[in-house]
Parts: C-alpha cells; structure tokens; sequence
RNA sequence: GCGGGCGUGGCGGAACGGCAGACGCGCUAGCUUGAGGGGCUAGUGUCCGAAUGGACGUGAGGGUUCAAAUCCCUCCGCCCGCACCA
C-alpha cells in the first residue's frame, strides 16, 4: 500500500483536470442548467481563509450537483478596479496595473492549488478592456434611459485623496478610511445613478427573495427606509408676524398630530435660515448653529445623544390645520437631505422635538393621548386646546386618542390613523397638503476622482455641454502610462483628456472622473453567462436561461451595498430590455438576479477576524504546503456549518487529517491490499472469535450502513449541512473499520467493493483530489472516467433499514426501557411487548395511554 | 431606541416536538518488543454509589403537550446591523 501523499495526488490531478478541461461547462448538453456563484476576489495580495471558505463551500455545491446531473456554471473572475491598487502601486512604486495583474496571477495559481472545480475559459476582469467596455455600454443606455444624473450635490471630500467618497468610505470621526485625513463637506458637481427609481420596486420585491436570509432582506429594507406620509403646506409670515404668499412644505408621518405642532423647524443649511434673518437680530444665532454642523460630517451629525441646539429666526409660520402661527427655528437635528429640510415639530409626540422644547422652554401640547394615560380623562373629548404642558418624562409616540384637535378630536389616532386619514383629507381637500412617501435611500453616487476604474463615457465641450461618448466609439481605453507615483492624474494625460467633440468636432476634453468598482462588480455575473461577447454585454437569451443564479455564495459585509446595487442594475438591465423577458425565469423577470443566498460566516483566531493588520492569519498556502488542499477543504467544511463563524483550530486540522488517511487504509483493505503505515509495519489486525454467522450479521449492518450514510450526506449537502455529512461519512468510515476486523475470508467481497466506492463517491466533492485517487488508481475505475462524473449513488431507503428495530420504552416520558421488535411489527404487538417490559415499574395499574412513534419510541402514560 | 440572531460537556458542534450531547478535538487507562502531531481497545455531562443502578441536566423562571434544547410568555446575558429619517 502507498502512502497517502496528498501533495503528489492534488499536483497530478490538477494536471490531469486542466488538460482536459475537466471543468469547462458544456453548453450544448442536455441536462438541466444549475448557476453557482461565488463573490469573485479583489486582487489585493494572495488569496485568505475567508476566501478559501467562500469558495470551498461553492466547489462543493457545484460537484454535488455536477454528480447530481445538473449542467453545472461554475465561474470566477478578479474585481481589479479600485483605489487600494493606486495605494499599493504608490507604496511599492509600482503601477496599479502591475500590481494587480501580478496579485491577479497569484492568486489564480492559489485557486487552482485548492482545486476548485472553475470554467477557467470564464474567467472575467474587470480591469480589462474587454469587460469595462460594456460596463461603459451600459452607463450610456442608464443615461439614455434617464437613470444617469449629473448634479450638485453636498458631499464629503478627503483632500489628501483629492476624492468625493461615498458616506460608507467615512469612519467614524469622520475621517478618510484610506489616509484618515478629515473629510470635508463640498458642494460638488458629480455622476449619480437614480438608484432612488427603484425604490419601492427594490422593497417590494424582497418579498420575492425566499432563499435568501432574513437579516440581509431586513437591511437592506431597512436602508431603503420608506416612510409613509404626507406633506403639509405651512405659510410663512413676514417680520411683522403677517402671512405672505411664500409656503414652505414639510414631511410628517404623523399627520394626525398636526394640532400638537409648536414650532417649526429648518435644516441650519436650509436657504430660508439665511434668507430670514439675514441683517437681523437672529443672524448671528443662526449662523452659530450653521457653523457648529458645518465642519461636521453627516456621520458624525447623526449621533443620537448629542445634545440638541439652535435659534429662534424672528419669524413665524402658519400652521394650515388650526391658523395658529408657530415660531420658525433653526435646529442641528434637521437634515437638509432628508424630505424637505424642513420640519414641523410636535414635542409631545416625538422624543427630538421634546427635548429641544424642554431646552428652549416651548410649549408641549397634547394631543395623541393613550386611553390608559393620566392626562386622558381630562382630555377627552377636548375639542380646543386648553393644555401646553404635559407633566411627562418623554414625548408619547404610541397609537392613541386625538384630543385638543378640532373636529378630529376622538379618533384613532398612531401612525397610518384613521385620523391621520381624516387629516390628510381634509388638507388635500384645501390643497394645504397631500399623501407622501420618503426614502431614506439615497441617489447612488458613482463618480470617483480616481485614476484606477472604468472612465465616464463622457465629453465636456464647450459648445455642447455635456456629451455622452458615441456607442461605436466604446470603449474609452484608461491609458496605462500614468504615473501615480509621481501624482499625475488622467487629465495630465493629453492623449486621453484631449479629444474632439462627437457632436460639434470642435476641441473639447474627456470626463476624467471614473466609475465606482461597484458598478463593475454590479453586473459581472451576468457576462460570465457570455464572457467573450463583442457586441453586447452578453446575449440576452443566454442570460435568460441562466439567470437567476441558483445559489450565490460570499460574505455578509455585502448585505447592502453590492446586493443592492446589482439588484438595481438587473431591474435596470431589464428595462432596458436586456434581459428577463417573455419566458424568463419569474424572478428574473422581476429583475432579481440571485435566487438563493448564502452568507458564509468568518475564519477567526483566538475569538478575532483574522486580519493582515492584527497580524493573526493563518496563510492557507501554509497548510496546502504541509497537509494538502483536500485536507484544508474538509477541515474548514467540518469545523462549522457554513453561515456560523469559524475558529481555527491546529488541532482540529490534524483529526480531518487521520480521518483522511483512515479512509486511505481502509479502502486499500476494502480492495485486499495488505495495509502498513509509513514504517511499513502491518497495520491489519484480525478479530479471529468473528465465526461466519457473526460476520454475515455485519455484512448486513454494513450494507444497511452504506446506504443510511448516502441517503445522510445527501440531504444534508443539500441543506448545507457540511458538518453533518462529513460526520455521516466518518461514521461509515468507523462502520468499515470495524467490518475490517473480520478475517478477509469472511468478508462480503462484493460488499467491501461497494463500501469502497461509495467513501470515494461521497467524498468528493469535499475532496476532490483524494476521491479521484482512489477512485481512477485505488478502485482501478479510471475507464469509466472521473469521479467527478459519476453519477450520485442512488439512495435505497429499504436497504438502509434493519429487520429488528430497537425502541426506547418510556414511562411518563422518561425513558426506563428498552425492546427490540420486528420492523414491521404491528401496534398492538409493540404495546404489549413494551407494557412486559416495564411491568414492574406499572404494578398492575392500567396505562392511561400508550403512545407508538412509529420507529422511535413507547410512551407509557400511567 | 429599532431590527435580526444566539445561549447545549473542557472545546468545535449534533439533535426537520420523540432516547440530549452524533461526529470530531482534548483528556484518562491499556496494548502496539522502548516514548511522543502514528495505529488499536476501553472510557470520558454532573452528582450519589464498590457495583447492578439512581437522581439531576440544554442561560433563569413560568406555560402548552403523553413528550420541550426545540413551541408560547417573562426575565438575564452575548453578538451583528441600523440609528436625531421628521
């Protein structure tokens, strides 16, 4: 018997798989399509455990289902656009592109070390010309289709990166997440995506997504964030207290409470702040509170336990339900970019406004009451307002009664009311106001001033403003020659910048701002379907067949952003008629491009994320060098399932090693082949008091054994139960160990061929190498070719199933005995023998009720 | 504050309302002609007992059920996401 070399066998398998292109999936074939997906890398060194595990757990799915009959896209491709390679390449004075072509190569020779089963002849860049082409294609049909937005807009910009950043690239204090320089708030000009048109459609149909996880669904529609409401028509008042004809509308939630409003409230950067008071006594006010938020970020201005400030504008607004006039005010906690930057406050009925009126000694009326409340008898049925105070703690934010409200006073009223109805009612009736919905979701900001990413198709011309690139001029090549380690940018590169504009010929320059790499990473899935297409992004029937991915597989640090952004490109891609039509899967005609999503867990040591700059990683070349990938791959399949985090343990390494090599020994043993360990001592050792009877009763446990474990794996595999089906396999291994105890002349021949079998079959997808090894040279089966073409072994229920069955007798739910009857033995039979065998414990007194799980258990109530 | 998730041996974790702790790690003892990331055998939740055995046991308390780690209620603790969104 040889040693199992792992290093030798995955090097000679690799070999084998990649010349005859093992993994290339066939289009032609008739079986049944099956999309697994993995979050495709950014190429920012070698490849981590997190990757490892990601893309184990995708290897495995794709094996299983190859085995299973399933024509199986198993793709993988680099996210190489973006500013961590303009970082390295300055550190390293390099160039982005070398860098990332180089991490690129390493970590594709990594990927093909673990043996992941991937179409190579797939594979997708997004730093290639041949793919940002079409992401450049399809910026120009976003922008004819109206969903590409040039506009200013308030955003936060890191000088030292001379870059907009999105809000997510802001931490904490709200420094720059690259150079931690303080970011700075600018009113810039910049490329947006109406993500925002998508709103509802992006809420809605979440409910769509059965397999994908709750908490991701619950985020993202928490991010999206809409609010149902109305907005209310408030007239201003000149400096002496007079109406005008100037309005200015607010959103509320809480239109029901509107006869509880106080004051009103404007954003400290809303115009009117400035125009109100601007020569008067509050001007200085009210440039304060201005210039307190000025310097802060959005992040830093959201912190929930600041103390809440502002000033009194000298002005007043008319409050359209009542006529009473309600002070204006300028207040830190109003935010410009949300609804209209302008609010009006009810402290009794929201926490912000209560403590600003308790700060500033406003008036807190009531008038949503819960019935149970203190104040409600004395407030029922209250038309006019005779109460400014509430001797309350906090405002009341709950479903009550409207009292001090007019002719709404005694209705329901909480958010979407019947007196939130009535009031909206009675607004729209008199235009003062009508039903509304906001979005917390934001216009997706996509400019970047970075030379690494896709360029902007666009051209700046004096004459013609602002001008898409012409299709037939696609693409707009990124020059590779710019040096960043000497700062330059891509408008010091004339060749590029300088060009003719397509509509007048006159001179004019190209944008110079790039995409966002979430634009990239935002429809790469659907060109692996097509990856070599020349005149579209990919083919739309093509598309149609594949698409939705039947299972996507990465981490949960994506929950938002990437999963968000590409469900808006492919509702977007949709409507731009490019996929998802007549006959198209009904999810992806809803333009949802992931059917089942599985978040995978993370790799920690010691309790922590295993990172480069805590110096805690463990390098997974590290133990491909010494045990080998296959080993590597079960281990991680087996210590966790795979949405639970993961702590690496040595130890647990090594005992998926022994458990390795004791499936090695014991398949040669199966085959007859004298077993011995690296010293060459015999390892076999013979139970020679087994007499045949005894060893035909463990043919038969085998047998049943076998099949139990494939019916087990299966299941479990297809819940992604790693764990278990690797624990089911160890369990037949621990079967076989035992029928090896037998003397090799009493052994079922046949029988042991068949255990040998189903260990390589059941294996390997989890280790791919080691299966095929003992399948093609151990088993000697290679002419009926890889075992990775193999069909699944077909799960016999009858055979896993014993003639007597053991049962656990129970007496008022506890267990006090055990019998053994024939599997098929009839109730009655069962309740008699079980009743025998706990009659001493009954004495004599009649069971209440004898309950049969059928194969499981008796219980006995006395 | 809102939302999601989770509490099971010394550890990782099993148990689609039906024998809690599968499987693995670790540990103990023995064997393998001498001892080390090897193999085999037996054992390993806690407490009582020399033992057959018995009692207790899934964060705490209550409930539903013949039967609860699992379902329901209350509480405690931990993790994650969002958070002045009107």
């Amino acid at each position: 018997m040889q040693q199992y070399d792992p290093l030798a066998i995955e090097e000679h398998w690799q070999e084998v798989w990649e010349t005859t292109d093992a993994n290339r999936m066939t289009e032609s074939d008739e079986k049944p399509p099956f999309y697994v997906l993995e979050m495709f890398p950014y190429p920012s060194g070698d490849v981590h455990m997190g990757h490892v595990r990601n893309y184990t757990i995708g290897d495995v799915i794709s094996r299983y289902k190859r085995m299973q009959g399933f024509n199986v896209l198993h793709p993988i491709g680099w996210d190489s656009f973006g500013m961590p390679a303009e970082n390295a390449a300055i550190q390293q004075n390099s160039s982005p592109a070398t860098w990332t072509y180089t991490n690129i190569e390493r970590q594709r020779t990594s990927l093909k070390r673990m043996g992941f089963s991937y179409d190579w002849s797939r594979v997708v860049i997004t730093s290639d010309p041949e793919y940002y082409h079409w992401g450049q294609w399809i910026f120009l049909k976003f922008w004819e289709m109206g969903l590409v937005e040039r506009r200013s807009s308030p955003v936060n910009w890191c000088p030292s990166c001379s870059t907009v950043l999105a809000n997510e690239q802001v931490l904490g204090e709200g420094h720059c997440w690259r150079c931690k320089t303080k970011v700075e708030k600018r009113e810039l000009e910049q490329w947006f995506f109406k993500i925002t048109n998508y709103a509802d459609e992006l809420l809605d149909d979440l409910d769509e997504l059965s397999g994908w996880p709750e908490r991701v669904k619950q985020m993202q529609a928490n991010w999206i964030g809409r609010s149902v409401g109305a907005d209310v028509v408030f007239t201003l008042c000149d400096e002496n207290g007079e109406p005008t004809e100037e309005t200015i509308t607010v959103f509320t939630t809480r239109p029901d409470t509107l006869f509880g409003c106080s004051f009103f409230l404007l954003a400290p950067e809303h115009p009117l702040a400035h125009q109100l008071t601007a020569g008067t006594q509050y001007e200085a006010g009210v440039k304060a509170v201005r210039a307190a938020v000025e310097n802060e970020t959005t992040i830093e201005r959201e912190k929930a336990e600041r103390e809440k400030s502002g000033a009194f504008t000298g002005r007043f607004v008319v409050n359209p339900i009542n006529n009473e006039k309600v002070p204006v005010w300028v207040c830190d906690y109003v935010l410009m970019d949300y609804g209209t930057g302008a609010v009006m406050a009810v402290p009794s009925g929201d926490q912000r406004d209560f403590e600003f009126a308790r700060k500033y000694g406003l008036p807190i009326p009531p008038v949503v009451v819960a019935k149970d409340d203190a104040l409600y008898p004395e407030l029922a049925n209250v038309q006019e307002r005779t109460v400014n105070e509430v001797p309350w703690t906090e405002a009341y934010a709950g479903a009550g009664i409207m009292v001090q409200s007019g002719e709404f006073t005694g209705l329901a009223g909480g958010k979407d009311s019947p007196g939130s109805a009535a009031v909206i009612d009675w607004l729209a009736a008199r235009n003062l106001g009508e039903p509304s919905i906001n979005y917390r979701l934001r216009d997706w900001l996509i400019s970047r001033q970075r030379y690494w990413g896709n360029p902007i198709p666009a051209i700046h011309c004096d004459a013609c403003g602002i001008v898409p690139v012409p299709y037939e001029d696609l693409p707009v090549i990124l020059p590779l020659d710019i040096d960043v380690t000497a700062g330059q940018k891509l408008a010091d590169n004339k060749e590029f910048y300088e060009v003719a504009c397509p509509v007048c010929a006159r001179p004019a320059h190209r944008e110079t701002d790039t995409m966002d790499t979430f634009t990239c990473s935002s429809w790469y899935y659907l060109r692996y379907t097509d990856p070599l297409n020349r005149t579209l992004p990919f083919d739309p029937q093509t598309v149609d067949t594949w698409l939705p991915a039947d299972q996507y597989i990465g981490g949960i640090e994506h929950a938002i952003l990437h999963l968000l952004y590409s469900r808006f490109f492919t509702k977007g891609l949709r409507d731009a008629g490019l996929l998802g039509g007549k006959g198209a899967p009904d999810l992806l005609q809803h333009g949802e491009p992931f059917k089942n999503l599985l978040t995978q867990g993370m790799v920690k040591l010691n309790g922590e994320v295993m990172s480069k700059s805590k110096g805690n990683v463990v390098a997974p070349e590290s133990i491909v060098g010494r045990y080998g990938a296959d080993t590597l791959r079960v281990y991680i399949l087996f210590m966790a399932p795979p949405d639970k985090d993961l702590e690496w343990s040595q130890e647990g390494l090594d005992g998926i090693w022994r458990f390795l090599n004791r499936i090695w020994r014991s398949v040669h043993d199966l085959l007859g082949e004298r077993v011995v360990d690296a010293e060459n001592n015999v390892l076999s050792i013979y139970d020679e008091s087994i007499t045949p009877a005894a060893a035909a009763e463990r043919s038969k446990e085998l047998n049943r054994e076998i099949h139990r474990v494939i019916g087990k794996v299966k299941d479990d595999v297809e819940r992604f139960n790693f764990n278990t089906a690797i624990a089911a396999i160890m369990e037949l291994t621990n079967t076989v160990s035992s029928y090896l105890k037998i003397a090799r002349e009493l052994r079922d021949e046949q029988l042991c061929t068949r255990a040998a079998e189903a260990l390589a079959l059941l294996i390997a997808p989890m280790a791919p190498h080691f299966a095929e090894e003992l399948w093609c040279k151990v088993l000697g089966r290679s002419e009926q070719g890889s075992v990775h073409r193999q069909p699944w072994p077909e799960f016999d229920p009858a055979q896993a199933l014993a003639d007597m069955i053991e049962l656990a007798v129970q007496v008022n739910g506890k267990v006090k005995a055990r019998i053994t009857v024939a599997l098929d033995a009839t109730e009655a039979d069962i309740k008699t023998e079980a009743c025998g065998a706990v009659a001493e414990l009954s004495q004599g007194v009649e069971p209440k009720k004898v309950i049969v799980v059928k194969g499981k258990l008796v219980n006995i109530v006395l």
